[in-house]
DNA sequence: CCTCGATTTGTACGTACGTACGATCGCCCC
DNA sequence: GGGGCGATCGTACGTACGTACAAATCGAGG
């Protein structure tokens, strides 16, 4: 394994643990087994690092997410939703590590660029892939008010619930739960 | 003013503008007015001082989201969803400032044990809240599973929203959309 | 086997950080 | 009006950080 990926390796490890400032260079090199100065030869900066390891980390969650709700889409058409969403609860705690690392990309990407163009395009892109993925459709088929709406919903709905999964994963609510919130919410208007 | 709180006040400031750990403790002298040395009379240390900050700011956005759901349910009972989530949305951009700090909020939370706590105290109580006021009951009225589903749902939804809102204000759902997709998601069960 | 470029290593420099501490101030109460 | 106490101020100390740079090492090509 070459040392850039070492360094990536122990970045990643560093964000999880420390978080992204506590994290020095010096821990970097000590977590990934290269030396200090390998940092700036590699990457330029520790900054640098860090976004690009932020990113990463970043995307790998991402694509759990995605394998996760894909699976769930094979199951059979009238439970897939609840079976879903069941999984996608169950998959957060797990992901402990990743979603404390995105978390920590959400915190910096409001000041630094480089984590806050590909963090965007990539959020666009998942809301896309998970409205489709919700509809059973082609990413392409999805007309735009449909991703915005559907993607954005659903998005906004991992998003937010890993977060609390970060904070409190015994509150979590389960999939039935979450789809009888969903039926009241759908229903709300015709109610009262 | 007491300098205390002028210390708050540009912490919250440089909590905003430069980020948790980017922030020094000459950053917040300069921004607050106040003196270098007071950061350690009044708060023990500038962690210590920053914590609190992040605190009350992701609290005053709690309060600012409350404002709004709660406006919302003053509307008449066929149609105040559909209004509650325009306006939600449409707050989300105003409040950008309280959410970057309760973003840092967020990430800083999983090492410090003075901003996990009690951020993690309030996120429950605003779950509950949040399905008292969409179910038009006293929050002491709703039943455990209820608040954990509905109040879940709502929360994660809003916080989901107000991060995509971070990095992208313009690619919001309307309120329409978000209702379309809710309905959506609670008939996809039935639908294939 | 020698060479040359790419990588890795060792180290040291300058800096900017958080905080401690003593001096000073301002105000209230005796 | 003076003594005492909480608040403010000025400053300096020690430290740990990021990075630059030269030396050492490695590895492939002639």
């Amino acid at each position: 394994m070459s040392q850039r990926e070492d360094l990536l390796a122990g970045a990643k490890k560093c964000l999880i643990e420390k978080g992204y400032h506590r994290t020095t260079a010096r821990d970097i090199a000590a977590a990934s087994g290269a030396h200090l100065a390998s940092i700036g030869y590699h990457f330029g900066s520790k900054d640098a690092l860090m976004n690009i390891a932020a990113l990463e980390a970043q995307a790998e969650w991402g694509d759990m997410i995605e394998a996760v709700v894909r699976a769930a889409g094979d199951a059979g058409p009238s439970q897939r939703l609840r079976i879903g969403l069941d999984e996608l609860v169950a998959a957060l705690p797990r992901q402990r590590e990743l979603i404390v690392a995105s978390a920590q990309a959400y915190a910096q990407a409001q000041f630094a660029d480089d984590i806050r163009v590909p963090l965007t395009e990539a959020a666009e892109e998942g809301r896309v892939q998970l409205a489709a993925m919700v509809l059973g459709a082609a990413a392409a088929d999805v007309d735009a008010g449909t991703a915005r709406g559907l993607g954005s919903v659903v998005h906004a709905l991992i998003v937010g619930l890993a977060f609390q999964s970060l904070l409190d994963p015994g509150s979590l609510p389960t999939g039935e739960q979450i789809l009888h919130a969903l039926h009241t919410l759908a229903h709300e208007e015709q109610n009262d």
